[in-house]
Parts: C-alpha cells; structure tokens; sequence
DNA sequence: TAGGGCCTGGACAACGTTGTCAGATGCGGG
DNA sequence: CCCGCATCTGACAACGTTGTCCAGGCCCTA
C-alpha cells in the first residue's frame, strides 16, 4: 500500500510542479514561486537549495496556470491572408520583433482571404484570452468582435479597415499610391491603360481601382469597359485578362496592376510579346530591378505596416490610447524602366 | 452595502465566467459546460436557456482554465530563422494548415540565427505546454531540450538535424542537390567553379559545400582555395566574394550559390558584367525564369519540408510513432539558361 | 532583558474549467 | 400507488499558479 504518486487525469506525463519543488527542496510553495518569479525575500541558501531542485527535476513552470491566475496571458494574435505571401512575411516579422519587445509571443493563423475562417481564427484567439489583436481582414463585418473588443482585447486592423466597427486602422495609401501611379504613365505619354486588380469587395483592391479612375479622370482620359478587370486572382485568369485587354479593338499600351501576384504573371505575359507595354505595379516584388525592363512599382512598407500596428496595440494595452484612429502609411513610387516607356502605338 | 461585481485582481476586463452564465440561465455550473463543449445529457429547453444566456453576456469559454484542467492545449510551437525569408513563408503555413487539420493552433517565433534566442523562444513554448514543437535550428546543441521530450513534448527538427540529442528530423537532400548542380555546371565545360555559403556551422551550408567538394572531386577537378568564399551573408560582403573569384588570377567561369539570398546577390553582380558567367543557386527564387538568362536553381520544396514535419509530429502524439527517424526529401535541378552557358574563358 | 521592527517562509484561497459522483426528476409497469 | 430505472442536473474537488496575510525568528535599541 505504498503512496503511489499517482495522478489523477491524463497530464502534461507527469511533469513536475512547485509543489514537488517545494518536497524535493523543503520548503513552502510559495518561496519555490518567489525563486521561479525572482521575487526578493529569500535568502540565497534557501534560494540555491529551491534551484537545485528545479533543476533536479526539470522543472519548468506552467503558464497555463499562471495566465489563469494573473489573467495576462503575454501573447498576441496575428490573423492575416496567407503567411506564405511574400507581402505578408516582413509584415508578421515586424509584428513579431515588438511583441518581442514586450515579452510576448505570437500566434499566428491565415485566414485564406475567407471571412468565416477569419472570425473561427479570431474567435480561438480570443478563447486563449491573447491580450491583443492585429488583424488583416477577411471579411467586411467585425461586429462579432464587439463584446472581445470591450472586454479588453486590444485590436489593431492593418491593411485593409475593420467593418462595421470603429477601431484602430493602419493602411497604406491605396488610392493615393495607385493614383500617382497610372499618373506617372500618363505623364509618360498613355492614354490607354488598363487595370488589372482583385475583387473590389477587397477594400485595398477598391481603392486602388478608385486611383486609377481618378487618375484617370484628372487628366481627361476616357477609360473604357474592357480595360478593366476585376477579381482575378489566379494566374490563368490573369494571363487571359492582360490578352484580352491588348489585343482588343482598341489595345492598351500600358497596364496598371493591383497587386504583386497580378504584377508577376503579367511581367509574364509581357515578356512573351515583341512589342513593350509599360508597366507599373502595386507592391514591390523581389528582383524587379534585374528584369528587362525593371519594373517600376508603387511600392508599400509591409514592415512598417506591422511595426506601426503593433506599436499601437502595446500602447493600447498600457492604456495610453483613447480612441480608435485610422493611420495611412504613405507609398512610394519607385521608377525602373517598365512604367516609363512610351506607348507603343 | 450592496453585493458589487468586485472581482479581486485585475482580470480580463471581467469577462463572464460558465458561473455567471449558470446564474443567469438559472441552472448548475456543469450545465453551462456542458451546452460549451457539446456534451450530452442536456434537454433541448434547458440547453436554449443556457445559450440565450450565453449569447447576452458575451460568454466565451477561458481556454487557459480548460487547458489547465485538461492538460493539452491543441495548440503547437514553430521556431524558425526569419519569419520574413521567402523560404520559411511556405514551410510556416504548411505547418499551420497541418496544425488547422488537427485542430491546433500555430505559435511563431523567429531565432534570427541565434542559438540563445531559439533556446529562450523554444522555453517560452514548452512553458505554455505546446503539445509539440517544429524547430529548425539555430543552435547545434539540443540537450536543453531533453527533460522537455522526456515530458512528452513531441519535437520535429526541420531543415537541419538536431544537435547532440536524437530527434525527428526532416531534411532536404542538401548534399545530393548540391552535388548534381555542381556536376550540371561540370557537364557543361566548367572546370573553374566558384561556391558561395553560409557559415559551415549551419548544418545545409556545411552539406552543400560537401556537395559541392564531391562534385569536383569525382570529376577530378582541382579545387582552389580562392573559389570558396564561406560565412558570408550580407549582400555587401557576398558581392565583394563573387567579384573577388571573378577578377583572380584564375577567375571562375561558374558560381555556385549556397541559398536563396546569396544567388540574388550574384545575379545583381553577373547582371553587372559583360562576360557571361554560369550560375547554378541553391533554393528556388521567384521570377527566376524571368530573368536574362534564367537562372537554373537546385530546387527543394518548403512546403513539403513543413507539411512532412507536422505530419510527423501529430502521429507522435498520436502515439503512433516509435523511434525518432531522418526524413530526407529530394530536391529538383530546375534548368532556366544561367546553369547551361559554356565558360567563357 | 523586554519591546519593536524587519525579514523570511508558509498556509490558504482564489483564478475558470472539467471529471466524478450522487441526488432529483419523470415515467412506466407491477 | 409505489418501486425501479433512465435521464438530467448540480455540488465538489481537482488542475498549478500567485496574492494575501500571518507566524516566527532575528537584530537592534532602550
């Protein structure tokens, strides 16, 4: 009939607790918890024999328990599109490295530009009690976010603005960026250019669609249905659009892109064509420089994005934010040859 | 003297708790939890009331109490190099949508190439009890991770082995790959091969350049030491190799590059200089077949690596798993022109 | 030597959830 | 009309940690 140390569920096999550090040591509980925590009042006898203990047992204290009892849990949530995006990397670096900064960890999800997986991902998050959120939207509705919202879970949108909520919103120019951009290939001499962008229920893609018009309309240019083209994502489709729109009755001879995947299949339409077609994307892309023509881009600081975001859900969480605000990160065009050439006619 | 809601310690905003629920809809604490976790044994009237009281108070269920109740968290650690390097992006979300599959959620955390950090970052994870752990290495030396296996923390190294215990392990072809692309470069007349790598500490770096030495030694070609420029990462430094084993007295009329960051350099480099120079890189880049020529890469696939690990980490805490093994995943010589042009002498 | 202050250490009760177990309720059959 | 059984419900004790609070023991001073 020894005292078996038996265990009543299931556990973590079986790993040691403060408790057992207190056995192993002898002493109390709570002198185990002031060493593990570094708190002052022991003395640096009781404070080596606790140490020997945890290390005698590999001891490593549960944050399970802890969070439980200090309702902090020191992690934040990330939701964005897809991490595999090279947009999408420096932004959750950036992120990382403040959290980092603050002692707390990531967790990250994507949400595969689908709302209903969006708020499944937020709502686990919030189940984990992260203390804040920053969130590249899905999806166009954030009322379930309300009550996670005014129960203290810090919540920063980036990239795109929260729906039907009012919090805090870091952006980039979108229409400001594209409208500067199709200008840059009006003042190089077209008047036919085409658009070629994601679903308009996207915001950014919306804006950046609004830039064009305006650009457009600023300088007189008639824009034609047909050189317009909306939510195509996939490169098939893309490819068959940028066709569509340069070998119609009346062809472009310039094309404006949405977004850096759209940027890259039609750098690869165009290369398999003899006559040029200028170019300007939205989003920079890796090489651009070495390709014949370099491609001249509006580009956005997604580091900067995170960095801002973040920055202002830790400043959130201390309390020092009032209300919700919107912050719009300015783009910048960069010339490397493709959106300079002239039209072709 | 009313009984205020004062609650003792400053918690997360006060959320509800399954108590003030039960109080609410009238019924038993266990109640609540069971209409939360969908268990049976509840009337259909009692489990409306339950979620009508739900539902107004905003309920949602604290999972760090449930965690510590039930010992698993569901959710799994990834600690890799550079959450931004495009290479990491597939890999990541291979693992997140393995994870999503079983229901766990993805904890991210970059080394930046630091031993320390990874050894803090891989505690802070086993501290909030992940049931498992991807890790691709920044150290060499794993013992601190011991005790934590031993606890049942199941544990898959990616990209390179672990150092100094015996773990899962999935791994690229790194020597294989390096070797055929090196022999590739050989086979189209090159005698004067350059190799630029990471520091040989890195486990892929040492294995491509053991690739690398074995291709020119089976092809009976000497080596020289002014060929191998190793430790270099940053573009400056790298740029600084490759001119240097471009201008010597015996100039290399091919380079081959350890990753994906070095093969960029060299082409902003080759892009420089008349004279043609073959180029074969380690690591597939995007636009690579865009570039003039394109540029003929040893390709591995990321996502394969990522999605093989968590595979293999969920059947080991299935249970179903036995002894550690080495998983190692073949790359793929991709011919784009840069690894086909003759020397130039 | 008595009294007071300080320092160290430990007992105890939360935190919010789930597993166990026993009590309550309702229904049908004897 | 009562008993037995099945179904539903709730009281209670964990889980491992931290905050509170009090008990000793020590040293210093009067």
């Amino acid at each position: 009939m020894a005292e078996t140390a038996r265990r009543p569920d299931n556990r973590y096999g079986n790993r040691p607790t403060m408790k057992d550090v207190a056995a192993r040591a002898g002493v109390g509980l709570k002198t185990v918890s002031r060493v593990v925590n570094g708190e002052p009042g022991v003395t640096p006898d009781t404070e080596r024999r606790v140490q020997e203990a945890i290390d005698a047992l590999g001891f490593r204290r549960n944050d399970s328990a802890r969070v439980l009892r200090k309702g902090r849990t020191a992690s934040i949530g990330l939701v964005l599109e897809d991490l595999s995006d090279p947009f999408y990397g420096p932004l959750s670096r950036a992120v990382e490295e403040v959290a980092r900064a603050h002692g707390a960890l990531l967790i990250n999800g994507s949400s595969a530009e689908d709302p209903d997986r969006e708020q499944e991902l937020v709502l686990a998050l919030c189940a984990r009690r992260v203390d804040g959120l920053v969130v590249i939207p899905a999806g166009d509705d954030h009322r379930y976010l309300e009550p996670e919202i005014k129960a203290g879970v810090a919540t920063v949108f980036v990239d795109r603005p929260a729906g039907q909520i009012d919090a805090d919103v870091v952006l980039s120019d979108n229409f400001g960026g594209a409208r500067d951009g199709v200008a840059h290939l009006i003042a190089h001499g077209h008047r036919r250019i085409g658009f070629i962008g994601d679903m308009p229920r996207i915001h950014t893609a919306a804006e950046r669609l609004r830039g064009y018009r305006t650009a457009m309309e600023a300088a007189g240019v008639p824009v034609e249905e047909a050189w317009t083209s909306l939510g195509v994502t996939d490169p098939q489709r893309v490819r068959r659009a940028a066709e569509a729109m340069l070998s119609g009755p009346s062809p472009v001879t310039a094309i404006f892109t949405g977004n850096n995947r759209v940027t890259v299949t039609v750098v690869r339409v165009l290369a398999e064509r003899s006559r040029p077609v200028a170019l300007v994307g939205f989003d920079d892309i890796e090489l651009a420089d070495l390709l014949q023509p370099g491609v001249t881009v509006v580009a956005q600081d997604a580091a900067q994005l995170g960095r801002t975001a973040a920055d202002r859900l830790f400043r959130r969480l201390d309390g020092t934010l009032a209300l919700p605000e919107r912050i719009e990160l300015p783009t910048r065009l960069i010339t490397r040859g493709s959106g300079e050439l002239p039209p072709a006619s």
